[in-house]
DNA sequence: ACCTGAACACCGTTCAAGT
DNA sequence: ACCTGAACACCGTTCAAGT
């Protein structure tokens, strides 16, 4: 569609975040800088805002996008149980896959109207499930919380658990293996595993009668 | 000890991280800036660096002070599932405590040696309860990372499930109630004793034989 | 209408110069 | 030794001026 040679395109508010979105994921963390985000796109950095209010409107676009790959339609076809590990999976693997965004989303409020369009599925299934109406929306949210210090625990550059020296700390220095992506997609693993395990048996404590 | 009339003091790197951390705490959320905190200590901001070697440094020195105050004590009286909950309780409190510093957490790395030095002490209580070793940091890690997650829903501006249009999302409207703290509490302690609840499940099925 | 350069008020940080 | 003012390279943002 368009010619292979660089024609100078219109720039609109679509391409600055397209733009940020590559700026962010290229430039290690917390560089996103305006000028350099109009140095990409050929412009002035004050021409920015001839299409964009401000940063932080630009930083909520990109938040956007990335929240707009979480897929919550293995509710539509899975129990609540499966369904909520499949939506948490989906939900990691997106920000995952865009990690460098993740310290601006936790710094900025969130305001993501495709989330709330997910949380009004999420709220009827667990609805049909049989969880009580004042639970609910505290389910999906331990669900949310997991998933986003998970993230943020995957994308750290931890080394956290690597004392320099010798003698401390045996029994941890025993048990720190490779600390690859591998290690970290297995935790998730087991934590949502688990906690999925455990909002299960929450459920058939306090079950009101299925519809 | 100190005379009440406000005696100018030597500036140190105690007094540097103190009145960061009052600093943090008293203006909005990312205006920490080593301008205001030379003010605040009447000094001109290049004196900072005199006593410290940069921004960084000083956020990070704030962060080992709210994590020395995690108390990891329970693993000495309890067993490690209520241990577990009562670490994660304690986690979270010291940083909703500080909630200005969480921001500033999430983009720095964590390397606070207080921190490892609890990990040892959960490691050894985990793997006396029969937990098998390499399953060991995964176990707190998700405790920690649902913690993490949870502290920035408690101090995030959320308003996340308002939306404003009078017929959107009628199941998900008809269940939030007041946004307030008390619930944040409960839907902390239902995630907590969720996932504790699914791992002592799973030490049944994976235990090794107890020592 | 869209874009620009110059300018503003701020950053964190360096450094020569003062005591 | 400790502290300072001036300066540097950068921010995000505004605005009058150009096409």
């Amino acid at each position: 569609m368009t010619p292979s040679r660089a024609v100078r395109q219109h720039v609109t508010e679509e391409r600055i975040v397209e733009a940020a979105l590559a700026l962010i994921h290229d430039e290690p963390m917390g560089s996103f800088t305006l000028a350099k985000l109009a140095k990409r796109l050929r412009i002035s950095a004050p021409t920015i805002y001839s299409h964009v209010p401000n940063k932080q409107y630009i930083i909520e676009r990109v938040r956007s996008r990335v929240v707009a790959e979480i897929d919550c339609s293995a509710f539509e076809r899975l129990p609540w149980d499966e369904a909520l590990a499949e939506w948490a999976r989906s939900y990691a693997n997106a920000f995952v896959k865009h990690p460098e965004t993740i310290p601006l989303l936790t710094t900025n409020p969130v305001q993501a109207p495709e989330l709330v369009r997910q949380y009004e599925i999420i709220a009827t299934a667990l609805q049909e499930a049989g969880w009580p109406p004042h639970e609910i929306v505290a389910v999906f949210t331990v669900v949310e919380s997991f998933v986003m210090g998970s993230v943020l625990d995957l994308v750290a550059p931890v080394q956290m658990v690597q004392p320099a020296d010798g003698e401390e700390y045996p029994v941890l220095r025993s048990l720190v293996g490779e600390a690859d992506t591998l290690r970290a997609q297995h935790t998730f693993e087991l934590g949502i595993e688990s906690m999925i395990d455990g909002l299960r048996a929450r459920l058939v404590r306090v079950a009101v009668r299925p519809i």
